[in-house]
DNA sequence: TAGAAACGATACCCTCGGTATCGTTATGGG
DNA sequence: CCCATAACGATACCGAGGGTATCGTTTCTA
């Protein structure tokens, strides 16, 4: 078997996510150098390029492994009222310096198709997923009507957070997120709301 | 004055443009490089450096004097319908390969302030104030209420399209935006819609 | 305890954006 | 008409950075 040998290190593994992150959170991900990344980690270079073939599959897993459960969907009342703040998660996750990861991890992904393919499997499908079930839960529930696309009804709620991200149009700030969830409701909701 | 001395020459400048739209919209940014764009224009590098600060302002320039029309308000009946017909237009423009340009430039844009600046002022802002203006000509017909954010509104009759250039989580099809245009106006239509 | 593989360190390769400098060429003010 | 001036194409060069190769050393397991 390949069980001889020495084994990887898996202080060394959980250093350098934690640095990538720290660094790139701050700096972004063109400004970091791996030589940084591995100095910050107190690991040597080719130790990094043991456990990860190159540098944006590291930021990549260092988003899923420590920050991948930050925008999880709350508790709440209602599939709705989960929904809604889920949204406020996300924002505040955008708006702070983990922002960057997800700014620069698009931005790679614009000129390497492998990460991109990585980037919508390993993050933002089983996100949609997460809300896709949340809605098919409002629906079930009798807040939200059950004749409309799914997929469009999230590109809209979630594309303009991702917009502003990255376009730096405006704040995805407490303000922008209630009109954008307004709106959603505006246009989805069932027409008699369930009372109990 | 400084009037003297060989003048720039207007056949290379218009030919770096036109290579550097035909390369980054067929390859993408980051797979094209400086000496390719001047050796495809018949160029010497130092002639596009003389021109133009660096790479991504050639780009910027290519997609504003080639093709920044291409997505300009149609003339028709009605506001809205020249919004609707707009959205059509950009999302054909996004579609076709020079959605690359714009891919580039947002993706540079990430790690150039510069640039992203440049991107605001130069191109999304100017299209902005376009939709802007239109939507404003909607609610004097009196078939939008009055009563909305409007850079909100923009940013989700928008964001989706870039959220799917961007992260291409689904295609940019004529069903998407009817969608979207069809959301927007059930929640920003007039609750009496103007009859003549 | 011996072989296999990971370790940190470091030298190295290659690509590429951007600069410097060459001799040459086109202009326009005097 | 002609000469200072600056742009021209070509080419050598610089520096940064991603990724590889190789060193002697260390740590595991069979």
């Amino acid at each position: 078997m390949g069980t001889t040998g020495r084994p990887r290190s898996q202080a060394a593994h959980a250093a350098i996510l934690k640095a990538a992150l720290r660094l790139v959170a701050k700096r972004g991900f063109r400004a970091v150098s791996v030589n940084e990344i591995a100095a910050e980690a107190g690991v040597g270079k080719m130790t990094l390029y043991r456990h990860w073939p190159n540098k944006a599959t590291v930021v990549m897993d260092a988003l899923l492994e420590l920050i991948g459960a930050e925008t999880a969907f709350p508790e709440a009342d209602s599939a709705l009222e989960s929904l809604r703040r889920q949204l406020y998660l996300q924002a505040a996750f955008f708006r702070s310096s983990r922002g960057n990861l997800i700014r620069s991890l698009v931005s790679e992904a614009q000129s390497d198709p492998e990460l991109a393919t990585a980037f919508r499997d390993r993050w933002l499908n089983p996100r949609r997923e997460g809300v896709r079930q949340n809605i098919q839960a409002a629906i079930s529930e009798g807040s939200l009507r059950a004749d409309f696309n799914i997929d469009t009804a999230i590109d809209q709620l979630y594309g303009s957070l991702y917009y502003r991200l990255l376009l730096g149009s405006g704040a995805i700030d407490e303000q922008f997120i209630e009109d954008t969830y307004q709106q959603f409701l505006t246009g989805h909701k069932a027409r008699q709301s369930v009372r109990r």
